[in-house]
DNA sequence: GTGAAAGCGCTAACAC
DNA sequence: GTGTTAGCGCTTTCAC
C-alpha cells in the first residue's frame, strides 16, 4: 500500500545532477539555468514529487503552523472564530493546529505543553473559564508569539483580539431603559473572566447614567453559562418580592433558560419581562420570542487574531510591541425587547 | 525574547556523556545504568529540556498528526464529530490538524494534499457536497489510512463511520404516519451524497410499506439545506391544491425554513401540518413548537472515526480490511408532531 | 551554474 | 553500559 516518498536524491539521481541542484531548482533560485530547473520540475511533476515539510521544518526551525487553544468547539460562537483563524491561516500558508481544553485549566496546562512540542510557530488561545494562573501562558509567550482572543488578562503582556464587552453591556442596557424597563436584573458570568466583569460594569454603569439604583439582589451569577442555570436564576429573580420587568443576561443560552422561567410563570415576554442576551448565537433568531442580543463578530475575531499572529511571526525587525484590539458589538434588536406601549 | 531550545547535544556536553546515551536514557532504554537515567532526566527536568517532535518526526518518518476534513466548522454536527475525534485522538496521544473545505471541491483537492505534504499518519474526512470526483482520496488512501464518517461514497474502499441514514427517515416518516398524518412530503438532500439517498430511500419505502402514494410533487430538492430553501420550498408545497399535512425534512435547517413558511401562512403546526427534520441541531428543542428530529450521535461517530483511524494506523501486522460501522439514529419526537387527535 | 559537505535534532545499528 | 557513526530529507555555505 505505502510506497515510500519520492525525494530530492531520487530526482537528482535520475537527472545525473547533484541534490542541492535539485534543491535550488525546485526553489526557483537565480543561480540555476533556465533549462536545469525546466528539467528537474518536469521530472518532479512526473514523478510526483512533493516535498517532505517535515525536513523542511527541522531545517529551517519553522513549521508553519499555528497552533489554537479553545475552551470548546460545540459552541456556536468559537466555531465561528476557529473558522476565521483557519482561513486566514490557510490563506497565508499557515496550518492549523488546535485543541480543546473543555473548560479545563489542567487540560489546558497540557495542551499549551503539547503545542508547543510540536514546534508550533505561534498560538492563538482563549482560556478556560477555570484558568486564573498563566504561568504556562507565559512560557508560551517567552518562546514564540502569542494571541489571546475574546478572554483576556492583564497577567499577560501579549497581543490581545477581544470584543468591546463594556460598550454591548452598555447599549444593552439602555437599549432596556429606552423601552421602558427601569427594574432591570443582571444574569452575571464568571467573576474572574475579565469580559463578564466588562458586561457587569457596563450594566451598573449604565443604570447609573440614568439614575436607577443598582440593586444587588436583582444580580445573580451565572457562572456556567447554562439554560438551567439561566431558568433557576430567573425563577428566583421573579419570586422576589418587588420582580425585576426585564432582564440583561450575561449568555444567550442563561437567557434562554431564563425565557423558559418566565413562560413557565404563565408571563409574557417582552410585556412583563423584556430580556436580552449577549453573543447572537444561531439560535437567537430562531427561538421565540426571538432574542434582542448583542452580537459578537466571531469570524472577524478569529481573523483579527490570525492576522495579528502573522503579522508577529513575519516580523522580520524585532518582535512588535502588543496590542489590544477591540472589536465592535452590536446590538441585535428582536421581539424579547419589543414591547408594546 | 525567543532562546534557543535545549537540545540532547547540550544535555550530553553538560553531563560529559554522549547524545545517544542521553536519548536512551530519556526514552527509559533497559541498557542504561539507572543512575545515567537518574543523572539524565534530572538534568532534563532543570534545563526544562523537551524533544523536538520534528525532528523525531524526520527519524520516525511518523507525526502521529491525524488530518480532518470537515466541510464546516460552524455547524452543530460537524464541532461534535470534531470534538470526538479531538477526544480520542488526545487521549491516544495524536495531535489534530484540520481544514474545512467550505463544501468546496477545489479547496478540499488542495486541502488533501497539503495534509500530505504536512505527513500527517492518517486522515479523517467528510467530503464536500460538490464532490464528485474522488481521486484526490484515492491518492490518500494510497498512502495513508483514510477513515471517512458521514458522507460516504462506494468509490472509496476505506474505513466508514456513517449513520443509519435510513433507518432514520423511516422512524422519522413511520412515525408521522402513525400521528396520522398521510399526505407527507420529502425536502430533499443533495442527490450526490448517498445519506440524502438513502433518507429519500427510507421515506419512500415506508411510505410504500404503508400503502401511501409517493407523489413526485410533494418531493422538492433542497440541497444546500438552507432555511431559504426550505422556506420557499415550503410555499409551493403550501400552494399545491392537495397541499401535504406533513412533512419529512432532510434537515433541521431546512425543516426550520419550512415551519417558519407554514406560520407565514397562518397556519398551525403540528395541527394542520406536522414536521420532522434530521441532525438534532442544537437549535431544534429551543424553537416554537420543538422540532422532531432524528438525532444523529456526532460525537460518538468522531470518537468511532478517531478509533478505526488509530487502530489503522496502529495494526503491527498489514493493514486491516476496511470496515464500515453502522451507529444507530434515535428519533427525538417534540412537539412539531404530536398532533392534537 | 553546479557539486560537496555540513547540519537541523534525534535515534538505532554497530562497536567495544 | 556507553560511545561512534550514520542517516531521516532538506537547504545552504563554501568551493570550483
Amino acid at each position: 500500500m505505502k510506497k515510500s516518498a519520492v525525494t530530492i536524491k531520487d530526482l537528482a539521481k535520475e537527472l545525473g545532477i547533484s541534490p542541492s541542484t535539485v534543491s535550488r531548482a525546485l526553489n526557483d533560485h537565480p543561480d540555476i539555468s533556465v533549462e536545469t530547473k525546466k528539467e528537474v520540475n518536469d521530472l518532479a511533476k512526473r514523478l510526483n514529487y512533493e516535498p517532505n515539510v517535515v525536513a523542511q521544518n527541522l531545517r529551517s526551525q519553522k513549521t508553519h503552523t499555528i497552533g489554537v487553544i479553545i475552551p470548546e468547539i460545540v459552541h456556536f460562537f468559537f466555531s465561528t472564530v476557529i473558522s476565521g483563524i483557519e482561513e486566514v491561516a490557510y490563506n497565508a500558508g499557515y496550518t492549523v493546529m488546535f485543541c480543546q481544553t473543555s473548560e479545563s485549566y489542567e487540560r489546558e496546562v497540557k495542551d499549551t505543553k503539547a503545542l508547543l512540542n510540536q514546534r508550533i510557530d505561534g498560538m492563538i488561545a482563549s482560556f478556560s473559564k477555570e484558568t486564573t494562573n498563566f504561568d504556562h501562558f507565559k512560557e508560551v509567550a517567552n518562546k514564540i508569539p502569542l494571541v489571546l482572543f475574546d478572554r483576556e488578562t492583564d497577567d499577560l503582556d501579549v497581543s490581545k483580539v477581544i470584543v468591546d464587552d463594556y460598550y454591548g453591556a452598555a447599549i444593552a442596557t439602555q437599549h432596556l431603559i429606552d423601552q421602558g424597563y427601569s427594574k432591570i436584573a443582571h444574569l452575571a458570568g464568571p467573576e474572574n473572566l475579565i469580559i463578564s466583569a466588562e458586561r457587569k460594569r457596563g450594566y451598573e454603569e449604565t443604570l447609573s447614567k440614568n439614575n436607577l439604583r443598582i440593586t444587588p439582589e436583582y444580580i445573580l451569577p451565572c457562572f456556567k453559562g447554562t439554560m438551567d442555570e439561566g431558568y433557576h436564576a430567573m425563577k428566583r429573580l421573579i419570586d422576589l418580592p418587588n420582580r425585576p420587568d426585564a432582564v440583561f443576561a450575561n449568555n444567550d443560552m442563561a437567557a434562554y433558560g431564563a425565557m423558559k422561567a418566565i413562560k413557565d410563570e404563565g408571563l409574557n415576554i417582552p410585556n412583563d419581562i423584556g430580556i436580552t442576551g449577549f453573543s447572537n448565537w444561531q439560535f437567537s433568531s430562531l427561538i421565540d420570542p426571538q432574542l434582542t442580543t448583542v452580537a459578537q463578530p466571531g469570524v472577524e475575531m478569529g481573523r483579527a487574531a490570525a492576522r495579528r499572529l502573522i503579522l508577529e511571526l513575519e516580523a522580520k525587525n524585532e518582535t512588535p510591541k502588543p496590542t489590544t484590539q477591540v472589536l465592535k458589538t452590536d446590538l441585535i434588536i428582536r421581539e424579547s425587547t419589543r414591547k408594546e406601549k
